[in-house]
DNA sequence: ATGAAAGCGCTAACAA
DNA sequence: TTGTTAGCGCTTTCAT
């Protein structure tokens, strides 16, 4: 490979001004400007990055931490923050953090270790000590995507799901439904308690708490949707109405309902989170909420290009709106009822 | 930051020994390794990474290109590629090509440019000769999934597109269809070609070939599987059965059925390509080919591993198996049939 | 077993 | 406008 030196002395300069001419900064001629980019085409040179990053301290990489690369929520968001990080020159490099603390300490040190310019996190769990020390010494920039706590971050972006899951609980309860269940992911999960508050803050609103609703715990997956539905439906609650943590989850009930024998929504409503691919294809179409994952990822890369652009930027805490999108899975509990006296 | 040589005057050794100890090569005292440990404990160092790259050569870090990181699809198969390099201490850079030459290349030579020990890459398109050149130069060693040719490639991780379909029209075929139709994915994909082979062969085996069934071409994208169907239930070609390029246009395609009144499987058999999340939440569930994403993805990272550990490898080329999942969305002719006349 | 010396390829003062 | 100089932090011969 070419370096810097061989493209100086094929163009007849001194290396400082190669450098001038690749990072395009300071005075140069044009007509050794035209050497050099002449002396550079013939050459082939590229720029070693890892040069460039120890000398200027700057690495043109952005890290990020998700919970899951290989899930498709956060694929989403990666994707969206990526498209933003490329097209600003920067390169993007994720890693998942499977929402454990030493994964997650585990992969800032590493961003950090790779002198990454700044830090995209969706975290779940309080960063180590010991990691926030570093970090904040550091002085990267760093954003956050999610409801977690992170003291050093400048900017935030945080995903409606309180409104979110207020609006579907309202929505049930304005059908008339009274006994319902939340299929509800575990409480390690930020997203998960701030469901549950907007669930109780719709509840409120009806005089109830969430003591008057039957909540289960466990993983955004489709198995605990299925097995917390097959349970419920076997003790019978008399429920009217379930509320999934996830779509995923929602897919399961969905299953466990139908095998059941009942039906969606005229013996039971159901309600889901997140507007998955398969929200809609799922029969009935489900009734969920939807969240703009990717703008949220898009959103965090602005605001990291902007912190790093040296733009002063206050504190910032962008939230962006998630909305109940109504489609067929749920009804009023009139229809319930009649059906079930019928 | 600490540097190396804050270790070493703390330690009160040369920066080479601390260097021995830090990477884990060369003899070194216990005496000394003990004190440069405590230093380094103490100081809190951690290795610059971009400067032991650029004296060693080597980043740790290994490219990839994919078509587009926030599919599930490609997501799942980071996701595995990812567990792999991590586990072996790598990190893994990934960027989305998006099946366009220029994005391809690009992608490429920025991952040259920072110095990745090796690229794992699922290309659709021919590199670009220049691309190429560079590429082989640089003798970094690359590892491609899918079908694209790559004339520097050691190793190849494929998967049995070609079987699948096969299966999938076999199937078809063994229930009696004749008038089927194909909603391929556009023909820039490797994968629809390949598909198109097995298909092609199934047909032969019943003195069919290709021209003998309606095909149409899209994107991998539930509008077109809708759009397509309409139009092919509007012309009403009599057609028994639908195969489809993949899981998504699948799932338009049922709805497209549905809409027009038709049943599945009793008026139309319906197939899909991939087993997604939602094709066994379809109604009916979708019978599919299943593929082996996840796994292809670490099958690419182990073979790269290998290469980087210097064993010797010779050119090798692994095919994942695919397989057909029976579910609920076809069935035989003689149920369309009866049904018909009924 | 350890240290001295050289330099990876680049950028950024500073001088001219 | 251009070149000179001095490293960024690390690894790697090569002596000792």
């Amino acid at each position: 490979m070419a370096t810097i030196t061989d493209v100086s002395k094929r163009a007849g300069v001194s290396r400082s001004t190669v450098s001038r001419v690749v990072a395009d900064n300071g005075y140069v001629s044009e007509a050794k400007r035209r050497a050099i980019e002449a002396a550079i085409a013939e050459l082939g040179y590229r720029p070693n990055t890892l040069a460039r990053g120890l000398r200027s301290n700057r690495s043109n990489i952005i890290g990020g931490v998700v919970v899951n690369v290989s899930s498709p929520f956060y694929a989403q968001m990666v994707g969206g923050t990526q498209t933003v990080c490329r097209a600003a020159g920067k390169s993007l490099l994720v890693t998942s953090g499977h929402a454990e603390i030493e994964a997650e300490s585990r992969a800032i040190l590493e961003l950090l270790d790779r002198s990454c310019d700044g830090l995209i996190l969706y975290l779940e769990n309080p960063m180590r000590a010991d990691v926030l020390g570093i970090l904040g010494k550091s002085g990267v920039p760093v954003v956050t995507i999610g409801g977690h706590d992170c003291a050093v971050a400048k900017a935030r972006v945080l995903i409606d799901n309180f409104s979110g899951a207020r609006e579907a609980m309202r929505h049930l309860l304005e059908l008339g439904h009274r006994r319902i269940a939340h299929l509800s992911g575990g409480l390690i999960y930020h997203d998960s308690h701030e469901r549950l508050r907007g669930i109780e803050a719709a509840l409120g609103e009806y005089g109830m708490d969430l003591d008057d609703i039957t909540i289960e715990y466990g993983e955004f997956e489709e198995s605990f949707g299925f097995a917390a539905t097959e349970r419920l439906l076997q003790l019978d609650h008399g429920i009217t109405a379930i509320f999934a943590g996830d779509d995923d989850i929602a897919a399961g009930a969905l299953l466990a309902i139908k095998r059941s024998g009942r039906h969606v929504p005229d013996d039971l409503s159901l309600i889901g989170f997140d507007d998955n691919f398969h929200a809609r294809h799922l029969t009935p179409a489900l009734t969920t909420v939807r969240q703009p994952v990717s703008e949220a990822g898009k959103l965090a890369a602005s605001l990291m290009l902007q912190m790093l652009a040296g733009e002063p930027l206050a504190e910032t805490e962008i939230v962006v709106p998630t909305h109940l999108v109504l489609r067929e899975s749920t009804a009023e509990i009139a229809n319930t009822m009649s059906k079930e006296r019928a």
